[in-house]
DNA sequence: CGTTAGCACTCGAACTTTTTGAGTGCTAAT
DNA sequence: ATTAGCACTCAAAAAGTTCGAGTGCTAACG
């Protein structure tokens, strides 16, 4: 099983998983010596494959078919692309530059734009995830009074991120005891993160001066209250695109996939996962031990809006991929958006 | 064509389109005899249900098999059951209270959670459409300087919508003019339609005055920027849902609505024109005159956000829906969502 | 000894044929 | 006016055929 792979078995397999990928059906070492000059013979060819098939790199539906790479052999595949560094096809390279635009945009549109982006550059699945909101560095604050027991709660991280809440008070409090209170909130929470602001308000609420200023005690309870959940925004976009891959044309499997995909926990578990290191990385089918994800892949790559906001955006597609093309857009998209919302 | 329906007709054309959305298969004479208790054979009810094929009522995909209702006999049966006044389903109701939520949420996320929450209660698609945000009432404006030249927008309105846009400014401008300008504006702008206030913005450039004072011609361009856009926005949720439709689970039409609701051009399109009247309203296959609807239908109500601004929510499924089921449920939903935001 | 030609064999996909049964329309009887 | 009866239709399901790409094995070849 793991005897060292020939230089000559190396070529065949990747002889098998290029078409593939390019016909999505099972490949017969007749076709590869038709479309890949390798001066062999099928026999010959078929032996090879024998051995591949050995050594759990190819797989065959069924006898008399041809055969199928494994999640093993894209594996294989994937880590020599990565060596080659491949590089973007000019067409793509402009077509990023061109629609990464921030100007007249909020951050979520930004994100949700580029999600878009990489699906219509990929022609697979686009996504994003924003930087977790704990990282966040906090910049300021804002009450505003909407109606009398009804507030407005906008908080601005130093990216441009703006999180806003609808706050129910339990007394009404008057627009100036407001700007008081995010005053003194802007004072004490300068610079620090979002987790750093969490620590800080709740030591803050022990402490004993509270005690005598219900309009600190208010304060802190309202910015609590805006600051508590951190649900991490995933933006997924061209999910139309994977119906016209032919593996997923069962409708049966497409349900499944478009349920998994509606609730993002599944999503958000392995994008959480690939914020661990930087670079391009990815996961091929049941490699991330995520069941559903059978006969998914996914390329990733990290991006700052910051020192240390760092967000994951990426490509979902077929593990069947064009991982040649795909690679390439990704890292480059990770690279512009870093520039375009880094600000240092 | 235009004679008048017997009773008996009616009675018929009710059952057969019953049965229709039960089972989605076209439904003979045979059938309907037996589920609906009519005392008549089925050799009468085939008469009538040839009449009714006569008045364009049904059809008959081929020869040999049983009837469907056209669009026009889906009109006819939804307007008598508008008049009957059917009511929510008691768990329904429940259901849809417990997760009407909105404290501790921003409006879009209220929003976002109302459609999921029309989609699962009536297990179709969901879609919600915020009020268009030039009858929202401004409120007020904040100018956040992020970095040098990096400015953030936020707009906030009388019904808790937030905007926000990052800006490029020509040159740096300082906190204290940058909050200097947001106060002049929004003395200004207190109290208009965001679309008055566009008016206000443009008549306000032209003027005398602003020729000598270049930081409050800057705060109308920054202003200006802020609010050009009106892209309304969408919220579309259990797209899933429809995957298990039997009539779409033909793979190309399912791509096909898929792609038609990525662009959701048309889906506004349709939405704009509830708008017009309110109360519920329905909008029945091709009768909408947008291809691509075919085989869909969309119940629709408005809802309010304050006082004149208003939005659209409804439920979006096969022309063959549960309207029994569907109508109270978009109804009730609307009135709920209404009574929570309303500010008044 | 690695490579290749040859050949029997396998088995899903595609096409044809047959069978089945739900449904229709018409006619004649009630 | 309603209905029972009957011949007819036609899509869908089942059964049967054909086809061909692909395999594994063996024996010959350089």
């Amino acid at each position: 099983m793991e005897e060292q792979l020939s230089e000559r078995g190396k070529r065949i397999l990747e002889a098998v998983i290029e078409d593939y990928i390019a016909t999505a059906e099972p490949v017969g070492s007749r076709s590869i010596t038709r479309s890949h000059a390798l001066a062999l013979s099928p026999a010959t060819v078929r032996n090879v494959m024998s051995d591949l098939e050995e050594m759990g790199l190819l797989t065959s539906p069924h006898a008399s078919a041809g055969r199928i790479p494994t999640d093993k052999a894209y594996r294989l595949y994937v880590n020599s692309i990565l060596e080659a560094k491949q590089n973007l096809a000019p067409g793509n390279r402009e077509e990023i530059r061109r629609r990464c635009r921030m100007a007249g945009k909020d951050l979520a549109e930004v994100l949700k734009d580029t999600s878009r982006l990489l699906s219509t550059t990929s022609s697979y699945m686009g996504v994003v995830m924003a930087p977790r909101l704990a990282a966040n560095v906090f910049h300021q604050m804002e009450f505003v009074k909407l109606s009398s027991r009804r507030i407005l709660a906008i908080l601005v991280s130093q990216n441009g991120t703006v999180q806003n809440r609808l706050l129910e008070a339990e007394e009404e409090i008057s627009q100036e005891d407001l700007i008081r209170m995010a005053n003194y909130l802007n004072g004490m929470l300068q610079g620090l993160t979002i987790a750093q602001v969490r620590e800080r308000l709740l030591a803050e609420m022990q402490s004993e001066k509270v005690r005598y200023d219900s309009l600190m005690a208010r304060a802190l309870n309202l910015s609590q209250q805006t600051i508590r959940s951190d649900g991490a925004e995933i933006f997924l976009e061209g999910q139309a695109n994977i119906l016209d891959q032919p593996e997923f044309s069962d409708a049966v499997k497409m349900r499944e996939i478009f349920r998994t995909f509606e609730k993002k926990s599944m999503l958000l578990d392995l994008l959480d996962r690939s914020l661990q290191a930087d670079g391009v990385q990815i996961f091929i089918g049941a490699e991330s031990n995520l069941l559903k994800m059978e006969g998914m892949s996914l390329v990733t790559s990290t991006y700052l809006t910051g020192k240390d906001t760092v967000g994951v955006l990426g490509v979902i597609g077929p593990t069947r991929m064009g991982y040649g093309r795909v690679i390439p857009i990704v890292d480059y998209t990770a690279k512009l958006i870093s520039r375009l919302l880094d600000t240092e």
